[in-house]
DNA sequence: CCGTGTATTGACCAGTCGGACAATGAATGA
DNA sequence: TCATTCATTGTCCGACTGGTCAATACACGG
């Protein structure tokens, strides 16, 4: 007995909220069709009929994954520090903050990043997001290196190290929280970058 | 027919061989009993006979992932450089170098690190391995650190430092090799590190 | 030469998966 | 009011999974 009618496209966004729920809680290899159907109350049958196939389920799921997590705004209060190599550290100060709090997320976005090692439409939203990322960083970094100029780091490579610092935090804070001092680790790192400015030795 | 008897303790061995082998290809997802049976030749019913489970054999995998690809050997060459902060920079450089040959082992660690985040004992073997990786890093980092102590970095926090760059640069030369400029990222990151040493500041 | 133990096989099982599909219900327009 | 459209359901299917198990062939000690 078929149920009542709700056909609106909120039927999609319930379904990967549901998706989302379930990978939170037993990965992506827990995303299956049925799970899913059942955290979101409907018959597994009709998951299909708004995602053809799996693999667009997981690819919307992606999407949901990205938004929330891989999304970098710089604030209102870092955007104003004028000093350069002091506005890098305090950004990279906020984003190591936001880590720390809800971890699943960020969970899923590196279980994504393993997925994307081995399917490749999957690997380029990744790389893009990873780019768009450190677009923001290399922004500052230009503005940072430019009266150093002798120096033989470039913005690009100083964004991409500055990516290093956040995913590695993340790496590593996940997986052994005990051994990891997280304190330190901020500490270290905003150090590291601030001192960049002053000699271009 | 049951066939011939070799009943060394070598076919472990070989069935693990045949385990990593099929992981490389097809990743952790595809080390089914049966896939790596036939890999190995043999029944899949053996391969359960010599792991009882399953996870079993994903654990002999891992070590075997583990020993290949998260050791780090201080070369003699480093260990000879007198001054510290050179010394950190270059075995830098030497682990980014050998990052960049053969990447499908890397890329296997990576797997078996989004499945720590699931499974506690994968966690706690992966944990342990980074925590072997920061010690080798720490012993120099101390060294370094000695005469500026009035700074605020730890040689705990600079050897997790040290690994996000590595760590951090394998994550990102994996998922885009086309957006990310290796050469670069090198030259900048031991540069970082070699920074640290003259001005205490 | 013959039992005994064990390495090895293949068949089998229950479970789960993604997907196809006919049947059914509800809304909608004529 | 009735036919049409389409969201929704449950069932069914084939493939594959991890795991069990009886049957078998081999090596070896007596």
């Amino acid at each position: 007995m078929p149920g009542p009618k709700a056909p609106e496209e909120t039927r999609r966004e319930q379904i990967v909220t549901a998706a989302y729920e379930v990978a939170l809680r037993t990965g992506i290899d827990g995303v299956t069709l049925r799970a899913v159907a059942a955290k979101a109350k409907l018959s597994h049958g009709l998951v299909v009929f708004y995602f053809k196939k799996k693999d667009h389920l997981i690819g919307a799921l992606l999407d949901r994954v990205l938004a929330t997590t891989a999304m970098l705004h710089v604030s209102k209060d870092v955007a104003r520090i004028p000093h350069a190599p002091e506005r890098l550290g305090a950004l990279l100060r906020q984003e190591l903050d936001r880590l720390s709090l809800d971890p699943r997320g960020r969970r899923l976005f590196f279980e994504y990043w393993a997925l994307g090692v081995r399917r490749v439409l999957i690997r380029r939203r990744i790389g893009a997001a990873l780019e768009r990322y450190r677009a923001a960083f290399r922004a500052i970094a230009e503005e940072l290196l430019a009266p150093a100029n002798g120096t033989d780091v470039t913005p690009d490579a100083l964004a991409a190290v500055a990516v290093s610092l956040i995913s590695g935090y993340a790496l590593q804070a996940m997986i052994d929280p005990d051994n990891f001092d997280t304190g330190a680790y901020r500490m270290a790192a905003q150090s590291l970058m601030e001192r960049l400015a002053p000699t271009p030795a």
